[in-house]
RNA sequence: GGCCCGGUAGUUCAGUUGGUUAGAACGCUAGCCUGUCACGCUAGAGGUCGUGAGUUCGAGCCUCAUCCGGGUCGCCA
């Protein structure tokens, strides 16, 4: 660099520095010569700047100019002048910088891909380049406002006695929950570690050792399949109080969401935010992180056509099931059969058999299913429903209420994309609570968690723990944005006694909750404070936040869906010495 | 593990019923241009059509396999 040292950064530059004699640095995002004058813009991390040389400018310097190429890095002194032809384009399009001296530092060779947001790449060139895509500032700017989201979050907390305590990333694997990516040791070959999946345990074992307020920023890992807002490696904003109910909990975090809002973005939310029950919110959307930003709300019409010999209707409500409706609302003129056909498909994604419908246009109206009820019958559905001409009636019957709900909760989430209900500058807050305690699986053949094994159950659930599991519900809770569930958390229990049934309900015999869990079945019996927390996706609150519709787009080294990081080549094979070391042989050779 | 979509100059894409020399835009290279900012003008270079096999007189196009990327279901306490 020289002689030559940075003194400002250009981002910030308006006319009122116009005049200041200053240094910059960074790189060439284009060329515009002109022959006689040259312009050139310098990005750096926080903006762009036009410089400018022409006939005034010392021959040398011009000519440095005229060698420059995109993606050179300089460094550049001159004097910051009022420009003859301003621009709105970018915010410094008032001013530009006179350039008197100018030191290329590094050259570039062409890129694979031009630095620019306007332009289209493939994702896989994009991440194998990752560090020229973050030069994008479409890019750029959401890691640098992550950066200031942790510090915001690192303040609240702090105001808020909350200590921030490191907890292991070598810890041990446990059952139940996500796949374990795991570390051998080498020390005690045959044995693991398990990167942690979440601070869960140690974050309670903290609150047991008096700390009463803990708070972590926590990287964690799942070993399981990616999609656009699932990594394998992800952060969680991770708390944990004491002393606290479930209200308190959420009060302080409405805080925290508030603060937030208002630094980044300036929006004003308001707080307490709603709060439904688990059932309502599967009743009412179909969801357990419904999106409240439009209405199409699930109606259970299973009365109105109770004795409906429609076989799909049928069969459902001889199961104990429950046929369920939407009314899309004037949407006749959106929702042509081909769109209901495809509607269709989204219902047996999700496990339905079928979408039924009723069209009803001004030219008439077409039905799946009406020819197989009395007219008593679609009577009495149409005015459950409420429904008019202009209407479309979209209907999921199914054994299992909780699936039929779902699968229409589906449904309405791609009628209000393809008829554009959903206002994307909307930002609907919920808070989903009382969650089922436990979930029947399939696979397993009994009823698993539906938080984790430590979630304390509702009072009127205390006495179904072992007797009536598919009726106990939990003091847990979720905070849900846009249909994207943010984060979530539960009181926790902390009464072994309680602690052991919970663990009993579970079909875990003493030996197995023991090995698994004794150290914190232990640490209970020495005095445990109530307390209760919850975590939260960084990664998904950073993205929603800047409204970016993957993840990939705020981590600043993603992985793809196969979990491989384009860039560097994890993972890779490594040299037998070191599985040696490990005592680990392969079952499989691994591809070239 | 299942389903869907994609892979053609450096990049983004087009490419007809299978037919001669595979095109465009941007980028790149060279030249010209004193107020550009998606600068403009002129000329030029640049292709294992993801990979492998098959069908055919002939394959970018059809078939099979395979690799890579994206979305999604399962999965993710």
């Amino acid at each position: 660099m020289g002689n030559l040292r940075r003194t400002h950064y250009v981002g910030g530059l308006r006319l009122a520095d116009a005049g200041t004699e200053m240094t910059v640095a960074g790189s060439i995002a284009k060329c515009r010569d002109k022959g006689g004058i040259i312009f050139s813009d310098l990005r750096d991390t926080t903006g762009v700047l036009q410089m400018v040389f022409d006939d005034g400018t010392d021959r040398e310097v011009f000519a440095k100019a005229q060698s420059l190429k995109s993606e050179y890095v300089v460094i550049a002194r001159g004097t910051l002048r009022e420009r003859d032809a301003k621009t709105d384009k970018i915010p410094t399009g008032e001013v530009e910088l006179y350039v008197s001296e100018l030191r290329v530092l590094s050259a570039a060779e062409t890129t694979p891909f031009e630095i620019r947001d306007e332009i289209k790449v493939k994702d896989e060139l994009r991440l194998k380049y990752r560090y020229l895509d973050l030069r994008r500032p479409s890019m750029h700017e959401p890691l640098v406002l992550r950066s200031r989201i942790c510090q915001i979050v690192r303040n609240y907390f702090c105001d808020h006695h909350f200590c921030e305590i490191e907890t292991p990333m070598l810890m041990k694997s446990t059952p139940e929950g996500a796949r374990d990516y795991l570390v051998p040791s080498r020390v005690q070959p045959g044995h693991f570690y398990a990167l942690p999946q979440s601070p869960q345990l140690y974050k309670q074992i903290l609150m047991l050792s008096g700390f009463d307020r803990y708070f972590q920023i926590a990287r964690c890992f799942r070993d399981e399949d990616l999609r656009a807002d699932r990594q394998p490696e992800f952060t969680q904003i991770d708390l944990e109080m004491s002393f606290v109910t479930e209200d308190d909990v959420m009060t302080l975090n409405e805080g925290l969401i508030k603060l937030l809002w208002k630094e980044i973005l300036n929006i004003d939310l308001t707080t307490p935010f709603r709060r439904i029950p688990w059932d309502e919110a599967m009743a009412r959307f179909g969801s357990d992180k419904p999106d409240m930003r439009f209405g199409l709300e699930l109606m259970d019409v299973t009365d109105a056509v109770r004795s409906s010999s429609f076989a799909p209707f049928r069969s459902a409500i001889d199961a104990g099931g429950s046929v369920r409706l939407i009314n899309c609302k004037g949407l006749a003129g959106q929702l042509t059969r081909k769109t209901i056909d495809k509607l269709g498909e989204v219902a047996k994604t999700y496990g339905a058999k079928g979408l039924a419908y009723t069209r009803l246009t001004e030219e008439g109206e077409t039905s799946s299913f009406e020819k197989f009820l009395t007219e008593e019958e679609k009577t009495a559905l149409r005015a459950a429903a409420g429904a008019e001409t202009g209407d479309v009636l979209l209907l999921v019957s199914d054994a299992n209420n909780t699936r039929a709900c779902t699968a229409l909760g589906q449904v309405r989430l791609e009628v209000g994309r393809r008829c554009d209900l959903i206002d994307p500058g909307k930002f609907e807050f919920l808070w989903v609570v009382r969650f089922p305690l436990f979930e029947y699986s399939e696979e397993e053949g009994r009823f698993m968690a539906m938080h984790h094994p430590f979630t304390m159950p509702t009072e009127d659930s205390l006495d179904k723990v072992e007797t009536d599991q598919a009726a106990c519900y939990a003091n847990a809770y979720d905070i849900v944005l846009n249909g994207v569930e943010l984060g979530g958390g539960s009181i926790r229990i902390n009464d072994p006694e309680l602690q052991g049934r919970m663990f009993k309900a579970l079909g875990f015999t003493e030996e197995k909750a023991r090995e698994s869990f004794g150290f914190l079945m232990d640490a209970y019996r020495y005095g445990a404070p109530p307390h209760g927390g919850m975590a939260y996706g960084l990664d998904r609150l950073v993205m929603l936040m800047l409204g970016r519709d993957s993840i990939r787009d705020v981590i600043a080294f993603p992985k793809v869906q196969n979990a491989s990081e384009l860039m560097s080549g994890a993972p890779d094979v490594v040299d037998a010495k070191q599985l040696t070391d490990l005592r680990i042989a392969c079952l499989e050779e691994p591809q070239a």
